[in-house]
RNA sequence: GCGGUCGUGGCGGAAUGGUAGACGCGCUAGCUUGAGGGGCUAGUGGGGAAAUAUCCCCGUGGAGGUUCAAGUCCUCUCGGCCGCACCA
């Protein structure tokens, strides 16, 4: 009864102990060989520990970076601690504790989890965002980000809470409540820092051509930068000296535009409102400001809006347009204002007819009293540019109004620069000093990194600024030289700092001269392979690439793009479909099933439980499936008695030279495209095979333990040093191979077909003739009955495989 | 509303335009013999005919189309998921 399956909790701990003392995940960077980087995306280090949702990527990556190994690459295979950000900082307000002491505490936990499961990290190169060794760099590029312009300072309106004093991160923020207590939020202008990432925003569009990434991520992307090319037209305000410029897709339809919307918030709208309409102009900006965002757009298909009672002057026509504010013109995109072209614009014509104001058409086709019109057509009612279709009025009307002065082409995005302080204690010190005589300055590299300072009491200002703005020792500051007075900025970074470049670090970790060694990062970027959630899809990815250029344009960074492949694991769900939760209670521990049945089962389920990027739900079962298997594997090559199998032979047998070949070949491929659940079936395949094959040659053995051992990697080694009697790793056993020509078997099944019907099998050889298949399907005895009384009208060779023939 | 993506057995899922349902779970049967569990072997889309071998029809959300041949390509349509959402 001994020994009919694997002591899991034996072979785990044994194999893990033997990898550390070996250094076995130890980064080579030898000259001769190529190299692969398989990078996850490090983790925040949270109080709960590990999810089942973690290892799913990185069992992933850990299978390539050990297939790359074997196939004589370079692996770097790192990880690290996202670990600033704010639960710990929440931690150390509810409890009084240090979060760099609880965040310890929580990198400890995540580290052993880890490590239970078998990656093969370089631990080595592990980095921490909140490491001062580490943030240095972080600040030193926000520095080097100062001196070339693309971070400055800004009134923004941020979420302040009066009730806890502290400004709110979006995601704190729930209905216009703070997600903690539930106070109320309000939106303030505060001076802020921000990141110019506008700058960069065609590079960041363009580049996407470059990458590998999956299609919705770069679409989501694209979405976000939102570039629009239109044109700006300046509109003259009757009667008074003011002017406003707007912004338009559609420049060649201005001679059908009847009235302009200004967002209420324009500053304009004081000026030239009249006095008669001063009253509902006022009562509406006023209602518009309590809206929230979401009333603003997904409840308002109504729209709404107030005459100024002032009129603008289209610059095409010489008519009067009315000018109105409406709540759908938003202040934060293009300029704030628009010219309304009900006829050929929804939601322009949805104003208009709202309001009764006219609706001419410019553009032939459609009608206008029944629906806006949007497609191209010939211009009409429109002067110069009549007969016209929409590309060529769109460039006449740019290059008149370029030549009248009136405006110019323009291109406008979505994107919005990137806020990126925030008045928590819990981040990376912006490394900046402001002086008494309202200079400010940044912190010379020599100085940095400049660390947070401790405190045993960590609590709101009470200002809207950060914690650190009460801890006076290390706020005020004093020249040396001069002995100017001086005071530290206040805010810190978010957390998205310390991840848009952590990527860099992990290729020369320990560096103290530069963030990393320029020649180092020449070989090994850009990152092969980026697996992650893909709730990262915009920010992270976005904010990383846009970091990464700018240290390209340092010539830090020798790439445009720093990942050349991305890939989104899916969610692992609760059993009952729905996304885990501790409310929920579908939770599933992975130290609970760890213990149970072992990490290397708990790889193979995750793996194979379906395409890595679908979302699907646990099961117990199917977690029982995987570790049967496992078994199965174990009981192929060890007997009752925990001895290695005679029938395990170093003689040549044939019988599953075919199946080993196709095992090697679709496994290979399969784990190349992250498609390790067929990987994993074609596995079974052979383990069934194996299990009827009379013997079981040695080469096919170990072949087949070197395709295992990336997914089950304490098995692979036991296995491995089982059959040879020694303790060796199979780390960097080199990856079998295949030989094409034994790949199908001599005799193959054909099939043949009557009119696309199946009607008919056969066996024969691979080789034959396509002559000699079609005679064969034409002298099928089955086949003769499907043609009684038919004429063939066709007949369709497929070599190997089928006929198909045509008759009526 | 716009963009992306996906709809296949009881379940998770496989299928370069060429045998739909690989592999796994579950289920059924046989064997392994105290039982159970475990293991091994075989079967398992639906409907029908037959004593048996075997045979027929239907079948990839729905409706059309292209093709000798469609889960796969095209058009329309319904449904799910994700993202964006009055972006001028």
């Amino acid at each position: 009864m001994e020994c009919m399956t694997f002591h899991h909790e034996e072979i785990e701990k044994k194999w893990q102990d033997y990898w550390k003392k070996n250094h076995m995940f130890k980064t080579t960077e030898d000259a001769d060989k190529e190299n692969y980087y398989a990078l996850d995306m490090f983790p925040y280090p949270s109080g709960q520990g590990l999810h089942v949702g973690h290892p799913e990527g990185y069992t992933a990556t850990d299978i390539l970076a050990r297939m790359k190994r074997a196939q004589g690459f370079n692996v770097l295979h790192p990880m690290g601690w996202d670990a600033f950000g704010l639960p710990a900082e929440q931690y150390a307000l509810d409890t009084g504790n240090d979060p760099a002491e609880f965040t310890a505490l929580n990198i400890q936990t995540f580290k052993r989890q880890i490590n239970s499961l078998g990656f093969s990290y370089d631990w080595d190169r592990e980095i921490n965002t909140t490491d001062p060794d580490y943030y240095k760099w972080t600040q030193w590029i926000f520095t080097k980000l100062y001196e070339k312009g693309l971070a400055y300072q800004a009134e923004v309106p941020v979420n302040w809470c009066p009730a806890l004093g502290t400004v709110l991160a979006n995601e704190e923020v729930i209905d216009g409540k703070s997600e903690r207590g539930g106070h109320p939020v309000y939106r303030k202008p505060m001076k802020q820092w921000m990141l110019k990432i506008t700058a960069y925003a065609d590079r960041l569009l363009d580049d996407l051509e470059e990458v590998d990434w999956p299609e919705n991520i770069k679409d989501m992307q694209r979405n976000w930068i939102g570039k629009s090319v239109g044109a700006e037209i300046t509109f003259l305000i009757k009667t008074l000296n003011e002017e406003f410029t707007v912004f338009t897709t559609r420049p060649d339809t201005l001679f059908g535009s009847t009235y302009a919307v200004l967002a209420p918030e324009s500053e304009l709208v004081q000026k030239i409102t009249i006095p008669e309409q001063k009253e509902a102009v006022d009562a509406y900006i006023e209602e518009a400001n309590r809206k929230s965002d979401l009333e603003r757009t997904d409840l308002n298909k109504n729209k709404t809006g107030v005459f100024t009672g002032a009129y603008a002057i289209n610059p095409a026509t010489g008519t009067a347009m009315p000018i109105w504010i409406a709540d759908y013109v938003l202040a934060t995109y293009g300029t704030g204002a628009i010219m309304a072209v009900p006829a050929h614009d929804e939601r322009d014509w949805d104003f208009a007819r709202q309001y009764d104001l006219p609706i001419i058409p410019v553009l032939e086709g459609g009608n206008v009293a029944e629906a806006a019109f949007t497609e191209d057509g010939p211009h009409i009612h429109s002067g110069f540019l009549d007969g016209m279709n929409k590309e060529e009025a769109i460039e006449t009307m740019n290059a008149w109004l370029e030549e009248k002065g009136l405006g110019s082409k323009k291109t406008t995005y979505r994107l919005r620069d990137w806020l990126f302080s925030r008045q928590r204690y819990w981040g990376e010190p912006i490394p900046v000093i402001h002086w008494e005589d309202g200079t400010t300055t940044t912190i010379p590299e020599e100085q940095l990194p400049l660390t947070l300072p401790k405190t045993d009491a960590i609590k709101p200002s009470g200002t809207g600024e950060s914690p650190l703005a009460v801890i006076d020792e290390w706020v005020n500051v004093e020249d040396p030289k001069t002995g100017m007075k001086g005071r530290r900025d206040t805010n810190t970074m978010p957390q998205w700092a310390g991840s848009s470049w952590y990527f860099l670090r992990y290729i020369d970790p320990h560096n103290q001269e530069q963030l990393a060694d320029p020649e180092k990062l020449k070989k090994w970027l850009p990152v092969d392979m980026y697996i992650g959630g893909a709730e990262h899809a915009v920010l992270h990815l976005l904010y990383a690439r846009f970091w990464h250029k700018f240290l390209y344009d340092l010539e830090i960074a020798p790439t445009k793009e720093p990942f050349q492949r991305l890939y989104n694991q899916g969610m692992i769900l609760g059993d009952n479909n729905e996304k885990m939760s501790k409310s929920k209670g579908n939770v599933v521990n992975p130290d609970e099933v760890v213990e149970k049945f072992g990490a290397d089962t708990l790889r193979v389920y995750e793996m194979f439980m379906g395409p890595l990027d679908a979302s699907i739900a646990w099961n117990e079962d199917g977690l029982e499936g995987a570790r049967k298997f496992l078994d199965r594997v174990w009981r192929l090559l060890i007997d009752e008695e925990g001895k290695v199998r005679d029938r395990i032979t170093k003689h040549t047998d044939e019988e599953l030279t075919v199946v080993y070949h196709q095992t090697v070949k679709k496994v290979t491929e399969d784990f190349q495209d992250l498609h390790f659940n067929t990987g994993i079936s074609q596995l079974m395949i052979f383990v069934n095979d194996a299990y009827k094959a009379k013997l079981l040659p040695l080469e096919y053995i170990e072949g087949f333990l070197k395709l295992l051992a990336p997914i089950a990697p304490h098995l692979g080694e036991e296995l491995w040093s089982r059959i040879h009697g020694v303790e060796e790793s199979i780390t960097y056993k080199p990856w079998p191979s295949f030989d094409e020509s034994k790949l199908v078997k001599d005799e193959v099944e054909v099939v043949f077909q009557v009119n696309g019907k199946l009607r008919a099998k056969a066996q024969t050889a691979r080789t034959i003739s396509k002559e000699e298949l079609e005679k064969m399907a034409m002298d099928n005895e089955k086949i003769q009955e499907y043609l009684q009384g038919k004429t063939i009208r066709k007949v369709i060779v497929v070599p190997g495989k089928l006929v198909n023939i045509v008759a009526n």
